[in-house]
DNA sequence: CCATATTGTTTCGAGGCGAAACAATGATTC
DNA sequence: GAATCATTGTTTCGCCTCGAAACAATATGG
């Protein structure tokens, strides 16, 4: 396990090294984008401040200067919750938007591809699956799933429901990450 | 590979939250114990501050800064080169040592091992070596191989020989990092 | 209604971060 | 050998991350 756990170290540097190149392009830092693309990819019930500090396991404090930078900067917009007024919910602005196109993934990564097999790269996936869930499951993580692996939603002739909110989904909102996300039951080996 | 890329960001993530919770018990940033993780598994011709920036994708500047820190903190000491005066080798103490017995792996990441057959971890290192190759390919960035997979390291019955620096290896060494390394040939699919 | 919990912001001090200026030493060239 | 250039490392500046703690506002449960 020590040699997997130097990959994946050094990985996730050259990943985060990758990022912060392009970023500063756009004076932004590594950590700022991640939140970005989080936001870009969450549902309409995780996109709040508390949310970001649970997926990058900050303190609410450090994301909220964070969230002050990318409001200054123009990529995300505040809007207050509406029923609950102590909530804030963060958009992405066009210019959020347009950002994350060149960013997730980078060019870069993308080009990976050419050294790959199609076969390796299915393989490479269900790898990765696997070591995300055991390590999600030994940090005692909020998993951040998609709808469509979670085991409060339900679908049936009109579609799909979450059990936990009590809210349809449509067939975009299922594709997105939820902060309350559980598995059905554990897919790993015990 | 979208979802690859998606995986491995997260993966980075989650893997860096863990070296931070458990290096904030000592008073220690991630990029820290990273510095320090890389000094205690380099070769004696790769332990100067500008190949800790090279291997960390940061400047002279910053890594001068995060040194200063660690020497501080007492886990380096800095010792001048006898033959070019300009460069200094970072050795760890012994405090540093001891810090890593508990950091590289992590506890946690070594528990990883209960929900993965041995098979698996044969495919996850093969799958994260492919990866590990061809992002560095395209990065252009130093590989920070093993001597004893380098294209300059040359074995015989006296034992083993860098033909880069004109040194001696022994079996210990050839199992350090060089920030000269390059790999024999490209072994990644064309 | 009141105590408690939750969500988010602010403030503080230490430190990461890159750019630029700087000092010291080594290498090249003439 | 002296001048020039390259390399290595440090320092300074401004902005930002980071966690802890104090704070304000709203929600919830008795």
């Amino acid at each position: 396990m020590k040699h997997i756990y130097n990959q994946l170290e050094r990985l996730g540097q050259l990943l985060r090294n990758n990022i912060r190149q392009i970023a500063s392009e756009y004076e932004l830092l590594p950590i700022q984008t991640e939140a970005l693309h989080y936001l870009s990819r969450c549902n309409q019930y995780s996109n709040t401040p508390l949310a970001v500090a649970d997926y990058l396991g900050q303190t609410k404090g450090t994301v909220s200067q964070t969230l002050k930078v990318l409001q200054r900067k123009g990529f995300i917009h505040k809007q207050p919750d509406p029923e609950d007024k102590r909530v804030i919910h963060l958009l992405l602005t066009e210019k959020g938007f347009a950002l994350l196109e060149h960013f997730a993934p980078t060019q870069q990564f993308q080009q990976l591809v050419v050294y790959l097999e199609p076969q390796q790269i299915q393989e490479i996936q269900r790898n990765l699956e696997l070591l995300l869930e055991a390590q999600i499951q030994l940090n005692q993580h909020k998993p951040f799933g998609l709808c469509k692996t979670c085991r409060f939603n339900q679908s049936d002739d009109k579609g799909f429901f979450c059990n936990l909110l009590n809210q349809p989904l449509n067939t975009k909102e299922i594709e997105l990450i939820c902060k309350e996300h559980q598995y059905p039951q554990p897919n790993y080996h015990a």
